[in-house]
DNA sequence: CTGAAAGCGCTTACAG
DNA sequence: CTGAAAGCGCTTACAG
């Protein structure tokens, strides 16, 4: 199918090519008259600038990659609608690049992606925002990258995140405000690194209460379903001491155990209360509808697009990268409720 | 970043960039020796080419777009999965697109992108696979591309489905053979065509097994958690004459069915039986898990940008265009039991 | 089986 | 404020 060129404008608004690049790039120092018969020319004719030829001669791409490794599929759709939300409005197109961060050949993956496509950006999720080998390579070939949730290291790359901490003290102090004083934690998966400043926000509450946490209250999952159920399991299966709360790392694992919960006859939140992290669909899903946090998941990616695609990642003359905080909001539904007795 | 050319590696190898070109595009014709010694040039560079320069001299883009409209994540990543599964192994990329096939921009999204990006192919999942808009203007621009669970007009594009009728008919025979007499019926989203079809296969056996199909007891869901609830609330509603199961079009809608149910007192499958379609993660999450039908969407999807990347899109000699029919699977899990009485 | 060369559709110094 | 021209890194007839 023909398709009007770069040429095909500049005959019709009887320009050369190179006033028809200034306008449809949007750059100023073009006469009110010449660029309104270069827009004319280009509605025309239906013209679209062709992106490869765009990227082969010039410095920009209009590719944003999204790396990802996150088992969770509204967390991944949220993130990528996010995305792609801030892509369109300013005409760029988004990679999604699934990424299975234990395997070793991340390396091999981002270095393809990197010289093949030369996206403008890369935008990181965990587990991905918290993998060394990742950031190491990125950082090598120079594209810029904004992670989202990093763990640590913050200063070493733009990025955007929430308090997680400040999260999971909320969440805790929700469930002492109702009278639980043993709470169990479930903690999320080791190596995505938010996750370690949730157990810490959930510590800090803890302590400031006088309430001590018992290590055996503190069980490690790794995000999924399963591994929530397994952990409920290791917590109530104690009969001495059980906590009358759970608060979990993530809202898939408060589901696993839930689950469990019914298959063993303990009702919600009469019995057990339980917490959840995220604000999933299924958080309104699943009977009861789960207490959570909600993560301003969409708008965290749309605000990492905005930051790549304007441009602002690098560092402030004195060593600050640019960052945005969004807030976090505290969702009581009916999975806690007053601590029995 | 200094990156590796063609002309660097036909250098270091002392051939022309043409037999570089034609090693690395895997061509015939290329004596063994010649061959051997590009790609140890290539090696040692870590040469990988250019997409953009690529795209732009050639015919081909390496890239293949994804265009969705479906509420339900777990659907959009398993789709987004299973495409890139197919396009790493065949280095092409995936450029995601969330599509509003309701809104009247379809047309120029997709207009936007063919002529900017020039994507080898497309893949279309539900609603956008019954979208006309949509397949006219891809078209009229001679782009590939394959559907997935196309809803009508089959014959128009290459395709990958499962039989919905058949997957519907399995389910109700599921039912019936229960016990169930009085079935209520959740249709899906008025657009999507594959949904009919399970509408379709449910009458079927229904009127096969002698049983009538009441009117009141069919009705139209969109999808979503809240039609199911609503629609629940429907079915349940007239004292008099009331569903002893309920067959909802997806799982989603189910378990808003069965949210009702739950809020209601009904207890699940003693009461009340449901039974979803898909088997989206959820389905094992909720209580009682969901009985459904498995839809292989990973492999769906894959196999369609097989199709695409293999060039397997267009009509054989007699006009018929490829499609590939994978098998779903009755899942029985709690929801479902004998008919009370 | 392999070379030399044109051309894909843009951007961007370099001039004016 | 605008032109003429080089060049981005490939693919692909055209020759041999």
């Amino acid at each position: 199918v023909p398709v009007a060129t770069i040429f095909d404008v500049a005959e019709r608004a009887g320009v050369s090519i190179k006033t028809v690049s200034l306008v449809v790039n949007g750059q100023p120092n073009v006469s009110m008259k010449t660029r309104e018969r270069v827009m004319k020319a280009v509605a025309e004719l239906g013209y679209r600038p062709n992106y490869s030829a765009r990227s082969l001669a010039g410095a920009r791409s209009f590719l944003i990659g999204l790396f990802y490794d996150n088992p969770i599929p509204s967390y991944v759709t949220a993130v990528q609608m996010g995305a792609v939300a801030c892509c369109r409005r300013r005409n760029y197109h988004l990679l999604a690049e699934p990424i299975d961060s234990s395997i070793e050949d991340v390396d091999m993956h981002i270095a393809n992606l990197l010289t093949a496509l030369r996206p403008d950006g890369l935008i990181l999720t965990p587990l991905v925002s918290d993998n060394e080998i990742a950031m190491k390579r990125i950082e090598a070939f120079g594209t810029p990258y904004v992670r989202i949730a990093p763990g640590a290291d913050r200063a070493r790359s733009a990025h955007v995140l929430m308090s997680e901490i400040g999260a999971a003290e909320t969440m805790t102090q929700h469930l002492i405000e109702l009278g639980h004083r043993k709470i169990g934690f479930v903690k999320g998966h080791p190596q995505h690194g938010a996750s370690h400043q949730r157990l810490e926000g959930f510590t800090r509450v803890m302590q400031a209460a006088g309430l001590s946490v018992d290590p055996d209250f503190l069980v490690q999952g790794d995000f999924s379903f399963q591994s929530g159920f397994d952990c409920a399991e290791k917590l109530l299966t104690a009969k001495s001491k059980r906590p009358t709360a759970i608060f979990s790392s993530n809202d898939e694992m408060a589901l696993g155990a839930m689950s469990y919960a019914h298959r063993h006859g303990l009702s919600i939140p009469s019995d057990l209360s339980i917490a959840g992290f995220d604000d999933s669909p299924s958080a309104k899903v699943v009977w009861p509808p789960l207490t959570t946090i909600r993560q301003p998941i969409f708008e965290m990616a749309e605000a990492a697009a905005e930051m790549l695609i304007d441009g602002k990642t690098d560092p402030d003359p004195t060593g600050v990268r640019p960052f945005r905080v969004l807030d976090f909001q505290l969702i009581v539904r009916d999975s806690t409720g007053p601590a029995p007795r």
